[in-house]
Order: C-alpha cells, then structure tokens, then sequence
DNA sequence: TTCTTTCATGTTAGCGCTAACATGCAGCGA
DNA sequence: TCGCTGCATGTTAGCGCTAACATGAAAGAA
C-alpha cells in the first residue's frame, strides 16, 4: 500500500509493473518503453540505458497477453499430442519447441489421449488462445475437428502421417509403406505365419492396412492382428496367444520389446542373428532402448525429432513445399 | 470483404467474429454473449438460444487473450522441464496437464536443456505470459531466476525434489535419501566396490552425495562415480572402466539398462537372481521397460505422474500443507 | 397500492500494450 | 535563408473482452 514498497530493491508491490509505470520512472513516454524491448535500436543509446534501469530497478516484466492483443500477434504455438509419456511424440515435441522456443514462440501443449471428444476439445482451446499455428499428431478425428481447424486461418500441420487431404500442411512418413516394407522383408526372411500387434488408432491401422495387404500380395495366408490396449505392455501378447506365427511386427517398439520378453519367458529367443530366432520381431520408432537389449531389435526408425522441427519450420514459412515426407528406414538388427 | 462471405455456412471471413459481431447478430449486447460463454446460468433460456445459435452461425471462438488481459486471469500455468524427450518428466507433464486441462488450465511448455541461462530465458518467457502459476522440475539454477519466481507472485512449485529453502511449494522425494536406501541395501547384499554412473545435475548428484555417504559410513571404500554426458547410453561405462566394482547405481533407468547391455556383452550378467549376478544394478525411475529386459531390473520406483498430479493440485490450491514429500520405493529384481 | 427483492440485461470504463500517425529538431544543400 | 531529409520521441485510438455498476421489469411482501 505505501510507497516504500516501491523503492528498488524492496521487492515487488502488490501488482506487477507496467509500461507506464517505467515510462514514468525513465521520464519518456510508454511506447518509448515498448520500443526499447522490442527495437531497441530506434532508441538513442541514453534513453535506451534509462529505460533499461528503470526496467531493471522496478522488475518489470512485459505483458505479451496485453501485447498480443494489441498486435495481433501470440507467439506462441498451440501443439496437439495424443499423450506425452512414455511416447515417441516426445520427441517430436522436444524438436519443434528446440526450434521455435528461441523465435520467441512459447508452446502451448495439449492432449487428447486417443479420445476424439477430448481432441475437439482440446481444438477449441487452444485455437482461444489464438496460436500462430497449430501442430498435431495424426489428423482431427471428427469433422468438426477438422472444420475448426480449416476455419481458423492459420498454419496447420499434421505429422506422423501423409493424409490424403491435409488442412495444410504436412509432416510425416507413409504407415501403410512402412508395413509393407515390414512384410516385404519378412517375407524375403522366409517366414510363413504373420502377426501383426498394436493399436488401432488411425496410424497403427494404417500400418496394419500395409502389412495385410503386402503378406497377401505375396502369396501368404492373412497375418493375424492382435489389437492391444494402450496400456498393456506387449507382453500381453503372450506367443500363446499367437500360435504358429513366426513373424511379428509390432506398432511400437514399447510393444515389440514387451512381447520378445513374452517370447523370452517361454524359451523362444537366441542370442543369435535374426536367421535364428524361431520368432522374428520387427517393431517402430527405434527407440535407444531396442539396441540395449537382447537380442537387439530390428525396427522402423522414425525421425520423431525431424518430424517436429520439420514440423516447425512449416509452421513459419507460409509457401514452399507443404507436405514433407520424412520417410522411415527399416533398421535390420538381431530380432528379425 | 464482400458481406454474402460473411453468410452461415460459406465459411470465414478474413478475420475471425468477436463477441460483439455475435451480440450484434443475436441482438444483444456484448455482455450478454460473455455470459452465455462464461456463466450460462444468469442468461435467460430463450436469449441463450439466439445466443448460441449466433455464435454456431458465425463459428465464434471466444478470444481468451483478450479475456485474460480484461479480466487478469490467463487460465494457463507454466511449466519448466529440463527436457521432454525420453525422459521421465514426460509422465509429470502428463499427470499435471491431465488434472489442468478440465479445469479450463492450458499449459504453456517450456524446455531448459538442463542450461541455467536458457533456464533463465525460458523463465522470463513464461513470467510474459502471465501465467497463474509455475511448476518446474527441481529449483531455479540462478539467483536471478529464483529472484524471478519470488518476485512473480503466483503459486511456485518445484518438483522431483525436496529442497531446504524452497519458493513456495513442493512436490517431490529426498533424492539423498535414495542414494542412502541404495547404498544400505548393496552393502546388506555383501557388496563391497560400488559404483555411480549418472548425470551430474543436481538431482543426480543429491543421488551420488547419498549413496556415497552411506557406503562410507558402512565401512566400505569411496564409491567410484562415473559423470555420462546427457546423450551417452549407460553403455558407454562399460565395465572396463570400472574394474573390481560389484555394484552399480545408475542415477536413472536408462543408463541402469545400457551399463546392463554392456555387462551384457563382457558376459558378467547371469539369467538368475540379483544374488547370482556377479554385478548388482540398481536404477532409478522404474520404467516398464526394466521389466520386460532380463534379468529385470531393480529400481528405485518414483511416480512421475503423481508428482505431476500433485503440483497440479498444489498450484490450485494456495492454503493447506505447501511440501509433498511423495517418497520413492526400492523395488527389487533379478538385477541387484 | 407501494415498496422491496429478484432476475435479466445493459452501460461504462479500462485491462496493458502497440500501430499508425504526428511532432520537433538537427544537419545540410541550394 | 529556406525547405528537405532523417532521426528520436510523442499522441491517439483501439485490440476484444470483463468488472462493476446501472437499469428496468416482473414478482412478491406489506
């Protein structure tokens, strides 16, 4: 309430500073103030060093909510995840914040956990707070999702798929080629009876779709699919429960290292080279984890990181190429 | 520009609709659109309708930065890591962001690549937004940010520690304390030349000092610790470079499960239990992964969701107890 | 009937900042 | 001397919304 708790040094007052407040304290007007924080170099150096002490003296932080309603202009960046945890979309997150955080853009971040009301949900919100773009995982599930989106006027961009009518803009990799290039190699392997376990989210169908299609094409019965909640581990998908099949591809890696253990459990995992696994084990994501076990695991790489700084620099660039594939790359170790 | 755009239905104009385009089209004015978006209750049913029906016509989405400069309540908290990717904090994002997302609370993200300056930085950034409230993992490395948080006057919540001093609140575990539970139970198991392998963040090194400590106050010779940089696997301290030891505490799973892959490979682990394994690996964090490799690993099990899901309720909440100790759990396995 | 309360809605001012447009002054060539 | 230019700074209005305080009508109380 008194003014010596305005002094310097005191500690702050009651309420945060503002521009005007270290326009006063500076002896120049507001905009003066605003200039000196984001063109400094309008200002004449004395005045700019004033302002910087009454800044300093006072503590003051610029308000960007007040700032980006007069400009028009967030900087910031709303980014849609189905989940965070234990999840490759980590990464991609990781890689587009390292990109845009030291363009002054903040992230906004959002999940929908695989549920499509809480995705439209989550849409509405983060467009609210009026984000220069948005970034998501996969593509809206709904129509409405989708409308919003289309509707907003900004960059959008879809990752980790290559969909067939993006909103805008696209950053990811072909899940139906990677499931083909999974039953293509495992056919090349000689094996006969395949499975195929995961999720059936959008991206995991998709990779499905592929591996069906391709274990058709060349000759083999229809590989079986084990279709895993998202909260069990591989594991679950005991090779009890996949009798006969002698090939696996699984959506994630997390799944894949889960169900070899279920295969190491029941005796049927060499140490030796993919030639002699009596199960061989293809999963996604080529996480750190896969070459530390044994034996190590054969995977789809995918770029999570890439995906989000690829991801990042659509969002900043309205022309140029608007869908990049990224593409993926069948990493062959000792599981198959 | 020509108004048939501005027709239901035809899509948006260049700009989106405000509140008033909306109280202008249901014939009411702005205040009476606000309450219809913010407290339903005090508007007749029959208004609401014309309302509602305008704001679908228009495809209105409120501006919550406005909002939040009129009100001075932004509905968002700001959230500090070291790092996303392939890490643990990614469940403590999750938890908090799944207890603030239905509360109408975005959660702005910010990552410090465990550097003080950009820490710093990243600190600032979030203050600009004017966040409610701010929930980091472990405490500001600087007096300036520390100086930063004090002075912001939002709830602070600092996690994955329990530091002496702390700004306001916290929602973590004694990482010395896990150092000591680990040592004790190594030295009862007979071991006798331990070994750290970790960061040496300051999480990591609360983990080193008490381990330490408690080897020497059983007798036995200072620990050996080896410091890996951030992108080293586990498996780069190999077991060469730590000749005689017969233990290992790894600062987190990760690094627990490579040094395992390395022991692998020199052939020093056995399929057995921790008392036939002439190396004892002790993590921390309990990823599903350390069960799923063999022999399974043991761990010092830490609930990353629950420290995010309590810093979540400590921001919300400013009365009642401000420290959380949420322990740690030695959850022993085949490894040690 | 008249006063009071309750409910539904409106009016006014302002949140803290920035865009756009002044203003004023020094330096300079003609 | 007079514009003329370029630089440093200021003035004004308003971004889209909400808090706080009216207002007016209907419903009950006395």
């Amino acid at each position: 309430m008194s003014s010596e708790l305005t002094e310097p040094g005191t500690g702050p007052t009651g309420a945060a500073p503002t521009l005007s407040e270290v326009a006063k304290r500076a002896g120049v007007s507001s905009i003066t103030v605003s200039r000196v924080v984001r063109m400094p170099d309008l200002v004449a150096p004395e005045t700019r060093a004033r302002v910087e002490q009454a800044m300093r003296d006072l503590g003051y932080i610029p308000n960007l909510v007040a700032g980006a309603l007069a400009s028009a202009r967030t900087n910031s960046v709303g980014v849609l995840v189905p989940t965070i945890a234990n999840s490759i979309f980590a990464d991609t997150v990781q890689g587009l914040s390292d990109k845009l955080e030291p363009l002054g853009f903040s992230v906004i971040l959002a999940q929908s956990r695989y549920d499509a009301a809480r995705e439209d949900r989550m849409l509405a919100a983060l467009l609210s707070r009026r984000p220069e773009a948005i970034i998501m995982v996969g593509s809206p599930a709904t129509e409405d999702g989708s409308r919003l989106l289309r509707n907003a006027r900004i960059p959008i961009v879809e990752t980790w798929d290559l969909p067939a009518n993006p909103i805008d803009a696209v950053a990811g990799f072909d899940n139906y080629k990677a499931g083909v290039a999974v039953a293509k190699h495992l056919v090349a392997q000689g094996r006969k009876q395949l499975a195929f376990i995961g999720g059936d989210d959008p991206r995991g169908t998709r990779r499905w779709f592929g591996f069906r299609d391709e274990a058709l094409a060349r000759g083999l019965a229809e590989p079986r699919r084990l279709i895993l909640d998202r909260k069990d581990s591989g594991s679950v998908a005991a090779h009890a429960r996949l009798p006969g099949v002698d090939a696996v591809f699984a959506a994630n890696d997390a799944h894949a290292i889960g169900f070899m253990s279920g295969l190491r459990k029941a005796g049927v995992l060499r140490d030796g080279p993919a030639s002699a696994q009596p199960v061989a084990v293809i999963g996604l994501g080529d996480l750190e984890m896969g070459q530390l076990i044994s034996p190590t695991l054969s995977t789809i790489s995918v770029h999570g990181d890439a995906i989000g700084r690829t991801a990042a620099t659509l969002t900043l660039e309205r022309g140029g190429e608007r869908r990049i594939d990224l593409g993926f790359e069948l990493v062959l170790r000792d599981s198959g």
